[in-house]
DNA sequence: GTCTATAAAAGGATAGAC
DNA sequence: GTCTATCCTTTTATAGAC
């Protein structure tokens, strides 16, 4: 076997391997994890029922690799956000368009996440998976509050209360929009932020 | 068969069929519709595997009558706060307190809802009911949110977006509480509904 | 690397006894 | 009314040919 090949045949296995993790997202979205049949994910890739255990060892494996990117990639998106340049404001202000503006494309990796948290079914390593990284990403948010209160942007209450309140409006936003994949500009970021905002500290 | 043994009888009837009612609405609300097996029903009734199908034609069938009772409740608490005395704020906030009061009682009629609105595998006729019902919800609070702008207590943006909002951050708040099940007294009410408030109005 | 055919297991639904 | 045993379809996973 020449290298030439072998590098060929590397190219087809990380083709594969992306066509079945993006018709696994579809399908484990749209269905969740016990809804959604092994023929379910090889029809949505096109591929043939027995190729998918080449790739991944079973249906578990392949739900846990999703569910990892899932967290993974929100905890990042978060950290970036938070790390940024701009007051405590501006970075919350720009995170939650940047959210918002990606719903369609990451829309079935934000239903993933969402079942990983709720059902029961969903393989124990993906919990643990959603278990950690969601106490992360909240603790990154409560710092972002906390300065925001220190700099006088934000209201005085519970850092952590805040950065609950900010992920559960986020999800509830968010889940509308799918929902209703047709509204165009909803919501108002500006409006929503005004939870948060010490509005005594704008008239200044 | 004397009336009397007729009505002993009945009354068995009645207490299985909520048995197996309290039983589907845990189970599902935890494993979703396919994730539940019939047995995981039955177990959690503790009852006998066969004896479900003397009460539901399906397990679809008891998946969907669980599925209306979820959204009939949610529009009929809608609907009731909505048509009751007191300014339109005063409406919303007694509203929205009620509901969380009692998310831990209905937290499974809640993932039910949810499951029923984001899965493509619940009963079709689950389906339709969401739909029905997540509309005529939304309508009841457009109006309200159109009377608290007449009486100038909420900002003027469009209600069906208020709606939305709305409905929005509830789903989110619920969803938070379930995951989270210790918090006490969260959120702050006041807070929240700070989104569609016309603080100009407040000032005089 | 990919496919079809098959094995093995799981789960929904029914039958018939009590 | 209730239970256990059984049927039968669906579905995960593997084997082996190409």
């Amino acid at each position: 076997m020449s290298p030439r090949v072998d590098e060929q045949n590397q190219q087809i296995r990380d083709i594969r391997k992306q066509q079945l993790l993006a018709a696994g997202a579809k399908v484990f979205g749209e269905r969740g994890y016990a809804g959604t049949k092994v023929s379910d994910i090889v029809g949505e890739a096109q591929l043939s029922h027995g190729l998918i255990y080449h790739y991944f060892s079973s249906k578990e494996d392949i739900y846990i690799e999703l569910a990892k990117t899932a967290f993974i990639t929100s905890y990042e998106t978060i950290h970036q956000a938070v790390h940024s340049n701009g007051s405590p404001y501006e970075r919350l202000k720009a995170m939650t368009e940047g959210i918002f503006a990606h719903t369609r494309e990451s829309g079935h990796f934000f239903l993933i996440a969402l079942q990983t948290n709720t059902s029961k079914t969903v393989p124990e390593e993906a919990s643990a998976i959603s278990k950690e990284y969601s106490a992360k990403s909240l603790e990154l948010l409560k710092h972002l509050f906390q300065q925001g209160q220190e700099q006088g942007e934000f209201i005085k209450v519970d850092p952590s209360e805040q950065a609950l309140m900010y992920s559960s409006m986020l999800n509830g936003v968010v889940f509308t929009q799918l929902t209703y994949p047709l509204l165009e500009d909803f919501p108002q970021v500006d409006q929503i932020l005004r939870i948060f905002i010490d509005t005594s500290s704008l008239k200044e």
